[in-house]
DNA sequence: CAGTGGTCTAGACCACTTG
DNA sequence: AAGTGGTCTAGACCACTGC
């Protein structure tokens, strides 16, 4: 029997059901027998949707018992957190950015620059520093080391009018994977300057390591938003915790 | 056929694999095909073990090419998350905790308790404040307010000597689901005076709710984290974001 | 074009929840 | 005891990668 539905869509029907209130907060959802029946699509399919759902923390799931739902499903994905162009203009305010500084470079043992791109000390980098803003004010200073073969192509991007992001994808560079952690730190005097703000603001830093799809680093990134302009959501649950927590300070760090 | 194997055990016995150097990273892993061969379990399975990874942020996977090692895999579970002492534990440090006021109150308004809790304002509360040491460092304030059949429980618990995660877990109370919210703050006098530290000092909050596995909320929690103690980390990827960016301040919010 | 991962089906058995 | 989700199998077809 041909599939009329793909586990997709039926996840996206399923999400818009939940919306539209069909199955509120905390009520129990129909069976896996019910839903294939009634969509004509085999109970893997239905299966497959519901482990959508569950790893966006819409449902949860129990052997035994019916699923139920938990929250609202949200719109997010990987390109808002990428891009904040992408991200600002989706909720609605107007991204630009001021260009501090683009410069070539060599790769330095400082903050772990050269292992985090998996480059030897030494290898040619591209440092761009820009100031990211809100409707013009101030949110957020991006600190961007980029491997060569992606560095190259900056020169051939606006900076302060383009995407990045949506830009490298025309040259076929795809940010596919990212590991970020995220810490509090106090502004110093040129990140105050930068940010128009008091030395010792809390900032909410995060660093930010990005991938191309079979794994090559493609960037290392020190973005240090203004405390009280952003915040940083993370669901998760017994079944999957893609969180952790860590101290800080294991090596050493210097002044930029 | 008896599968041999589950595709939990097959996951955990190809992390040991890239743990060991079989296969480093960036590496090519063998097809489903080879890998269910050679353990005797069918290609779903495989498939299954796999997803588990790719969850894990451990290995990539694009249609037509052999799956890539992305990164090591890591030792995390959500209990180390929720749980302070467990966590401590685990990476060596000796956690104990100081308690600040336990009081029985009713759900307010202020930072929508009520609403996070899923409680109607006037409801009963019971809130915690703790300050949380590693080898006798303050490095933690946690303020938690738990729903009623929560908090009852608690006097029966040694707050400054047990775990109340392993306590709670006796009285059938399981912490499932949780969102984390992290933002950069500036400590005020009492944040100060708790944490030994100047007023002013960038700390790290983490406003999280958790809940049970049926998504009933059980506490509402504000964790307030020296700056220079710790860091999250979060993994993600285009194919699933349990990371989102948002900005603050949506509600206002009144002093603690 | 051969190999590989992505999607879907149909059916079986088991572990757990619920009335 | 019936219903429901969790696991596993076997086989089919498709879309894409890489030689």
């Amino acid at each position: 029997m041909a599939a009329v539905l793909g586990y997709r869509e039926l996840a996206e029907r399923l999400r818009e059901a939940v919306l539209e209130g069909v199955h509120p907060l905390g009520a129990k959802l129909p069976s896996e027998n019910e839903i294939s029946a009634r969509f004509g699509v085999s109970r893997s399919t239905v299966r497959r949707a519901f482990a959508l759902l569950t790893e966006e923390g819409v449902i949860a799931s129990h052997q035994g018992a019916r699923r139920t739902v938990l929250a609202a499903p949200r719109e997010q994905n990987f390109g808002e957190l990428r891009s904040f162009s992408r991200w600002a203009r989706l909720i609605g305010e107007v991204p630009s950015s001021r260009t501090v500084g683009l410069e070539r470079g060599t790769a330095s043992e400082v903050e772990a620059e050269a292992e985090k791109l998996g480059l030897a000390v030494g290898d040619p980098v591209f440092r761009l520093t820009r100031v990211r803003l809100l409707s013009g004010r101030p949110v957020m200073i991006e600190r961007t080391s980029y491997v060569e073969r992606v560095g190259v192509l900056l020169s051939a991007v606006d900076l302060d009018r383009e995407s990045i992001c949506d830009a490298l994808e025309k040259f076929g560079i795809f940010f596919e994977h990212a590991e970020h952690t995220i810490e509090a730190v106090q502004a110093d005097a040129v990140d105050a300057r930068l940010l128009e703000t008091a030395a010792g603001t809390a900032l909410l830093r995060e660093r930010r390591r990005t991938t191309d799809p079979s794994g090559q680093p493609l960037e290392w990134s020190d973005d240090r938003y203004l405390g009280d302009a952003m915040a940083f959501t993370v669901r998760n649950s017994v079944a999957s915790a893609p969180l952790s927590r860590s101290t800080r300070s294991i090596r050493p760090t210097r002044a930029n």
